[in-house]
DNA sequence: TTTTGAGTTGTTCGA
DNA sequence: GTCGAACAACTCAAA
């Protein structure tokens, strides 16, 4: 005897609270069915790159771990998704398939002509938002387009939003009378052979309580000095919610009612600024969202036209040197290697090193968007394009063409003592404060003392960055209407 | 329809 | 050392 079931299909909201597919299939009555279907073609050309898959092995790890303790299990099978999904309902009298939305253009692709393969079989299929404040199709300007300027979005947002409150996490789930065959999370093989993860592994504690601890952590430690040391590397001043984020292990709605529980329980305005200061990069979440899906070209494409003719240099050489953090500029390379080993890159350097590449190096923004798919642990489709394309200065609201950054002035101003780039670069670590951040200006007597030779134990500046700076600027002025 | 004001995160130069 | 202005042109949003 076959008992009725929901299938409640987990993706990128690997969390048992505030899962609106998941309390759907729980109101709807008889056994949840929690499966997990991996299938990185159907992700193509953004299929998760290196970080991303060690991150979502141990975030299915930790989702298997949640599910036992509330009586159930997760299923695990690998695509065509279609077919997975089709198998499983035919053999468990499946009613109902629930799951949170993705808004990647080949996802959503993909979503919807699964949706168009159920609709008249019996079975019922229904997506809901588990990731977002509002809906994209639900924001837009006064003619009725969608907003490509952050301001004019966030203050519409901010106007109309009343986020609800979180879902609650349930206690236990109904199981079938037999559970469909699943395969061992280790035979998807997301975590590499080779072993690179360790740096990873003690960097981060994926999962949803993972998610939590983070949370309360940032909101009891971080939060009161958000606006000032968010941007100092060498600190804890960042939230590092991000990679929770991208893979649903904790929502925005639930960020929101914890920073409104605490701005009440406060209420001073300097606690409230912070709030909001902290707020608005969720605002930028919500944004890049918001034109992934109205211009879902964006990841391959810049989105202003007159930038498909800029003059990107082919110089694997350079893009070597940046990746592997051997540019001879202290911050970039800290930077660099801080992604590699941790997988993640504090965000005033992610702008540091984005900047250097694209214009000191003139070297294309998709280059960098990949390299940073590949090895950030939240890589996200959304964020990283929007970033990216916005440090290019080819988004609609960009950065303008002559902000470019200084990486010696950048390093003084935000790690001023030189702690980042010396956890980083060690070879660095015996210099004084004043040359941290150019070596190649200290005085020889110096540099050996500090047991550092220039080319051998540390790169000379594969490029003069006052030049380069000189020669983007040209660059960059060649898109303008008059010149061409 | 036309007009106006504004636009995340900077740097450099010269007074 | 500090401060303000210049650095283009363009497009978006809203009046």
């Amino acid at each position: 005897m076959k008992t009725s079931a929901s299938l409640v299909w987990f993706r990128s909201d690997l969390r048992l609270s505030d899962n609106p597919a998941l309390q759907a299939a729980i109101k709807r009555g008889g056994a949840v069915l929690p499966v997990f279907i991996y299938a990185p073609n159907e992700e193509d050309p953004w299929a998760p790159g290196g970080a991303s898959r060690w991150w979502l092995h141990q975030s299915l790890k930790s989702l298997q771990a949640s599910l036992l303790k509330i009586n159930s299990r997760l299923i695990i099978r690998r695509g065509p998704t279609l077919e997975a999904l089709q198998e499983l309902s035919r053999d468990y009298k499946t009613e109902a398939i629930f799951w949170n939305r993705r808004y990647e253009p080949a996802i959503i692709k993909r979503d919807a002509k699964i949706k168009e393969a159920f609709s008249g079989s019996g079975i019922l299929t229904e997506s809901f938002n588990g990731a977002l404040l509002n809906e994209p199709w639900t924001i837009h300007n006064q003619s009725g387009k969608p907003f490509q300027v952050f301001t004019a979005f966030w203050r519409h947002c901010l106007a109309k939003m009343q986020p609800a409150e979180p879902l609650p996490t349930p206690r236990k789930l109904a199981r079938p009378n037999r559970w469909p065959n699943s395969l061992l999370l280790d035979s998807l093989e997301l975590e590499p052979r080779i072993k690179w993860a360790e740096g990873i592994r003690s960097a981060w504690r994926p999962g949803e309580l993972g998610a939590r601890a983070q949370l309360d952590h940032f909101l009891k430690y971080s939060l009161s000095g958000y606006g000032e040391t968010r941007n100092l590397p060498d600190r804890p001043g960042t939230s590092r919610l991000s990679p929770y984020l991208h893979f649903g292990e904790m929502t925005p709605r639930q960020i929101w009612a914890a920073m409104r529980e605490k701005a009440e329980a406060e209420g001073t305005p300097q606690s409230v600024w912070q709030a909001s200061t902290f707020l608005t990069e969720i605002g930028w979440r919500e944004f890049s969202h918001h034109l992934l899906f109205h211009f879902p070209h964006m990841p391959e494409m810049p989105l202003r036209e007159n930038f498909k003719r800029f003059p990107w240099r082919k110089a694997p050489e350079f893009l070597r040197a940046w990746q592997k953090g051997l540019t001879g500029y202290p911050i970039v390379d800290a930077g660099m290697r801080e992604l590699w080993t941790t997988g993640w890159m504090h965000n005033r350097v992610r702008m540091i090193v984005a900047s250097f590449l694209v214009k000191d190096l003139l070297v294309s923004w998709l280059e960098g968007a990949r390299w940073f798919w590949d090895t950030l642990v939240d890589a996200d489709l959304a964020q990283n394009t929007l970033g990216w394309q916005w440090t290019a200065g080819c988004a609609a609201d960009a950065a303008p063409y002559f902000r470019v950054f200084n990486p010696v002035s950048q390093g003084e101003k935000f790690d001023p003592q030189g702690n980042y780039v010396r956890k980083w670069c060690p070879e660095l670590a015996r210099l004084p404060d004043k040359w941290v951040h150019r070596p190649w200006e200290a005085p020889p007597m110096l540099l050996e003392e500090a047991g550092l030779e220039l080319d051998r134990t540390y790169p000379e500046p594969i490029v003069n960055h006052t030049i380069a700076r000189e020669v983007a600027l040209e660059a960059f002025s060649s898109l303008s209407a008059k010149q061409r």
